[in-house]
DNA sequence: CGCGACATGTAATGATATTACATTGCGAAG
DNA sequence: CTTCGCAATGTAATATCATTACATGTCGCG
């Protein structure tokens, strides 16, 4: 029940292709500038493949940027609770998890009676490159 | 140099007020909309007021709903990093903050050489109240 | 075949945010 | 007191992000 690679459309695999090939986060829109010479027309084809790439767990969107990754692990299905660390000079984007964390937000959660559906970590700043100049 | 609620402007006054007046997060126009009343014509004049707001720490912006909510501790200042728990039934949110979970994203910071600038946790879910129903 | 489920195509609109430029109010320097 | 400069404000236009509504296509299966 996994959607694997394999079960994406034509619509989906070109959007996450896209995604892939690009070297930091994507908005929807510019994703439909890059696949204007596929066919796409409006902004519904990309916003579509985008939600269920999003349920696969193969693409995160970046909520303070509205923009869109693809994910750096697609391989390890059930990656808990995913941080991104967003360098805002060269747009990089670093992807990690950390168990405390989970675990801290598990206990709030839990403590409070609340049931947690997505968490959203992001980090803004500058990463070790751009720091450095 | 702290601004304090004194130093606040006719406009971030009342942008404030209609923060603190409101149950749960409002967007940019929404607030416009109701400040209409008071001489607001332009998103311009709220989001003006909001920057300030938000650079004072009296307001926080909720990323992942494009919405923004009176800080719930305008006394502590310097409060470190702050999460936020959004009922997405009733809208509530309840704002948090845990010395470990900052500790952890800091030390990852400071492992990988990133300077953080801003950091952001949203948890979407159901509060105690609505689940329960 | 004919139906159902899902993916797709297209247009229009709604919602959020910024840019550009004009104006006003007010304190400090001269 | 006047002029300068700065910050806040006003107004219009536009850019950017996202959804609703409706029509069409594709394909497996009874």
């Amino acid at each position: 029940m996994n959607a694997t690679h394999q079960d994406l459309t034509r619509n989906q695999t070109l959007v996450l292709d896209t995604l892939a090939k690009a070297d930091g986060p994507l908005s929807a829109y510019t994703i439909l500038d890059r696949l204007r010479g596929d066919g796409f027309r409006a902004p519904l084809q990309v916003y579509r493949a985008l939600e269920k790439l999003l349920g696969f767990g193969l693409v995160h969107r970046l909520e303070s940027l509205n923009a869109f990754v693809a994910c750096a692990h697609p391989h390890c299905h059930a990656h808990g609770l995913i941080a991104f660390a967003i360098c805002e000079d060269c747009g990089q984007v670093d992807e990690f998890s950390d168990a405390v964390v989970r675990e801290r937000l598990g206990a709030w959660s839990a403590d409070n009676g609340f049931k947690a559906e997505k968490t959203t970590i992001e980090i803004r700043g500058h990463c070790a490159n751009c720091a450095a100049a």
